[in-house]
DNA sequence: CACCTTAGTTGATCTGGATCAGGATTTTGT
DNA sequence: ACAAAATCCTGATCCAGATCAACTAAGGTG
């Protein structure tokens, strides 16, 4: 089967300028840094001027790593990475999987270095605001602030759904709140919600979901025995959506 | 055993005048918020001006609850106080225990609405200060969005180590992570760390650490037996802070 | 004070998912 | 094109912690 990420295919660098205009910006994660209050449009000098420079990344390199000094947010223009903290004697917990048109980066502010890493999962483009530059910006533009609040308010979201399923949840409804995830995620951005290729391995999404490797690749067998799905390697198709949500949502 | 929580012993609720002043909220959790950009200590001006109205709550009340519009921040006068959220089917994950001179209430910016409830623990007394008042003060003093940031990003910090808990470590090294967490934070406002009081029942210990009521209790047991800590009900002693910290930091 | 409720504790048993082991398939590098 | 290395998958066994079931101790209440 030829690799056709949907979003690799969807997504053409080409059809885009050097730099990051508003156009541009406008599926990137980092758009509403440029809401101006009470407006849901953002406003294009503002986005302008936040500006931000590009930087591609191959498979397995690090956008940062532990203990680095926080220098900028970042927005996924195609591509995706993992994030993950680390336990005093090496085990890892991944915290979240970032792909197109999300916002990252904005988590350490508080000290100032990073207390995550993150890592890309296939070849991959970011638009890079360094952070001087934000604080900057931001002393003029107070909304950005307030964006950032709202950006950071929403990651916080996102971990306490986390929380919920590795203190709460059985395995199998783990892996369908997962894949239930990832399939809004990529609607929000444009995609099929009921197709889609995973950038990661069994493996991750295991370290993810708190389970092995071995579990995960059972219970992908399981859901596509069950015709909640279909799966083959990183290929997925969603099969039964409302049995997947029920399992899910519980 | 006679009822002596080291936090409310120590702080007295009569010494302290009607209106939050500024010496008031010098160990609140929503001193910073009164800090300007580059400087350690709070603008006292800016403190009183920050204000806060008063909260009395009893044990087993909610501050809020799921759903409801988030009205205000708080900090925590004495007290203490557990926030979770819930899956579909009522199951509950602790997300966290709040005690106090810690702020609270940062969590739900992004929608609006709160999606967590916080329920008190013991008498417990808050300083509130309400959502529209800081939003006006903020485009004022833009400095008073930069330590929102600073505060939620903490919080963020806290979550990735309770993910950590929850998909990584076995049921002993959490309940050690969880003592020495509660001991450093007692130690942080002033307590002591090595004797304190606990405000949440067995139960409660183990919604948070993702394990089952029972098994806190044996593990309380073998501690114990361990001489790691001494604990009779909800009164802890930490008797050898080293293994302790051993079993923890892994 | 006697009664009742709640919280804590301990034992016995069961089980979901970890771990160990091996094989199949796909991707990567030369 | 081929070898080497990942990645994925499945089976067998094991065990940490869940669940079920009492029991005890402490507070709270009329």
């Amino acid at each position: 089967m030829p690799r056709l990420l949907n979003h690799t295919v969807s997504v053409e660098p080409t059809a885009e300028a050097a730099a990051c205009t508003a156009v541009a910006c406008r599926n990137c994660g980092l758009y509403q840094l440029g809401r101006l209050p009470g407006r849901e449009e953002a406003d294009p000098t503002l986005l302008q001027r936040i500006a931000c420079s590009r930087r591609q990344l191959r498979k397995g390199e690090y956008l940062y790593r532990l203990d680095e000094p926080v220098r900028a947010v970042y927005a996924i223009r195609y591509g995706s990475l993992k994030s993950y903290v680390l336990s005093g004697d090496g085990r890892l917990q991944i915290t979240g999987f970032h792909i197109v048109g999300e916002p990252l980066g904005l988590n350490d502010l508080a000290t100032g270095r990073h207390t995550s890493e993150a890592q890309i999962l296939e070849p991959t483009s970011l638009c890079e605001v360094p952070l001087d530059h934000l604080e900057k910006l931001s002393v003029e533009v107070p909304s950005i602030r307030s964006q950032m609040l709202i950006i950071l308010s929403r990651e916080v979201q996102h971990y306490q759904e986390l929380m919920l399923m590795l203190g709460k949840k059985n395995a199998e409804e783990r892996l369908a709140t997962f894949l239930l995830g990832l399939s809004s995620r990529f609607e929000q951005h444009g995609f099929s919600p009921l197709r889609f290729n995973l950038s990661m391995s069994r493996g991750d999404i295991g370290t993810y979901l708190g389970i092995a490797e071995e579990t995960t690749c059972r219970l992908f067998s399981r859901l596509q025995e069950e015709g909640l799905i279909r799966a083959h390697r990183r290929s997925v198709e969603i099969r039964d959506l409302d049995r997947l949500r029920q399992l899910a949502l519980r």
